[in-house]
DNA sequence: GCTTGTTTCAAACAGTCGTTTGAGCGAATC
DNA sequence: GATTCGCTCAAACGACTGTTTGAAACAAGC
């Protein structure tokens, strides 16, 4: 494992060198063997999920070598991590920077509930209408991770969410000054709910097929629906006691 | 297959009266071996994972022998759905129980949300109250399980669920006449998924025990944060489309 | 042309998986 | 007392797992 490790890191300095080396000339649309094996990853990974997903059936979808995973990535967890790296970092930076922005714009005084939940939603719902390379299996993907009780995964995610969650927490807080922190904390989390399980399962978009056929702008109805919703929860009085 | 199944079904009976014979008698504490499987496969499927729990891992625990899980339950798919039926069966049933005995004190008019809310969460509450036998575990393998893909569990699990959804569907439909129905349908949706993951992840356990030092009465703290917020939600005026 | 370094390949590694088998157990039935 | 029935047991089945290996393929640098 450790000289894989080594193999891999040493390698991959020259190696993306090299990439850009060719990538530029030449104009192929095939992807180079990582990107393929994050791509037929994301969608497998979401399918099956981790532990029943193998690596043959990752790099037979890939059109690649099996020993791919493990020269490229290290191991088969690392693959998984590298999987959610790719997307889940772009977007977390994405709705710090939308945040700040809406902040900015409004100062001294504090951003609306919605305003916050939109800058939260956006970039996730942007990322699900980036069809280039399955969006909608990522959050998918995401909302099942959120549920894996698996060490290495809940670790993972905490680490990658702590920065986004704290911002997101402080905004809340100063939107409703009048709530207890402890209550901001319980409606945030309540909030989170009910987001990954939207963007997660497959009922939501059995929903928008029954009602909506098929039009344009279905992340945007459901952030109409969604938004609301949650507002009008976060803004409810607090409870008293028990 | 076949043939363990058909095993399986012939014993069921005899086993059943042989069982009672013995009980009756003898006051032996130690469960079943039926039971005892049902109770490892609880904890350690809620811990890892349907595809990363092993057989042995479980009879192992339950200190049975590895053929006795195909011998009473057929495979390993339908120990995972007796796990299930266990318990969710009685819960849901008690939950249509619930809801129409608080419709029945309020007739001919409709029930206010938090009683309806109320009819969902206090048989769900009051199973993870029940330390007998983990049912804590068993929430959070549920709201592991919403988020699974694997076909045999969401068509599992949605069967199970058909005819609660439909009955709270509409009672929250009565409770919200001035609400169009799909917008209910929506809400009932991210009512699901705020409750689904306040119940599976272990967040929400670790911030009951950061605010509230292990003081009895959790669930019915869990209870009074979680309902205010979504009967607010729930009583938001209608989105005006998008 | 030769060497170096990065990547791909087929093959094998040592385990673990869910399931099946047939022998054996104790208790109930005739 | 012999037989049947429900149940448990150790052992094995073939299939599949993640990972490793050493040899090729290929392009870049001297």
């Amino acid at each position: 494992m450790s000289i894989a490790l080594q193999r891999q890191k040493l390698a991959a300095v020259p190696n993306a060198a090299a990439k850009m080396a060719t990538a530029a000339p030449a104009m192929a649309p095939i992807a180079d063997t990582k990107s393929r094996i994050l791509d037929a990853a994301e969608e497998l990974f979401m399918e099956h999920g981790f532990e029943a997903t193998s690596l043959r059936l990752i790099t037979t979808a890939a059109a690649v070598n099996l020993a791919a995973v493990n020269y490229h990535f290290g191991s088969k967890e690392e693959l998984f991590q590298a999987v959610f790296t790719r997307r889940l970092d772009p977007m977390n930076q994405q709705r710090l920077t939308l945040l700040d922005e809406y902040q900015k714009a409004v100062e001294p005084s504090a951003l609306t509930c919605e305003k916050i939940i939109a800058a939260m939603f956006i970039p996730a719902l942007e990322l699900s209408r980036d069809t280039d390379l399955g969006g909608k299996n990522f959050l998918r993907l995401l909302g099942r991770a959120y549920a894996d009780p698996a060490p290495f995964i809940r670790e993972f995610l905490s680490s990658q969410y702590a920065e986004m969650i704290t911002a997101f927490r402080h905004a809340f807080g100063r939107a409703l000054p009048h709530l207890p922190r402890e209550e901001v904390s319980w409606r945030l989390h309540f909030l989170m709910g009910a987001l990954s399980y939207t963007l997660a399962g497959t009922d939501a978009l059995k929903m928008i097929e029954k009602y909506h056929s098929s039009e344009q702008g279905n992340d945007a109805l459901l952030l109409s629906r969604l938004a609301p919703f949650l507002a009008a929860g976060l803004r409810a009085p607090p409870s008293d006691g028990v």
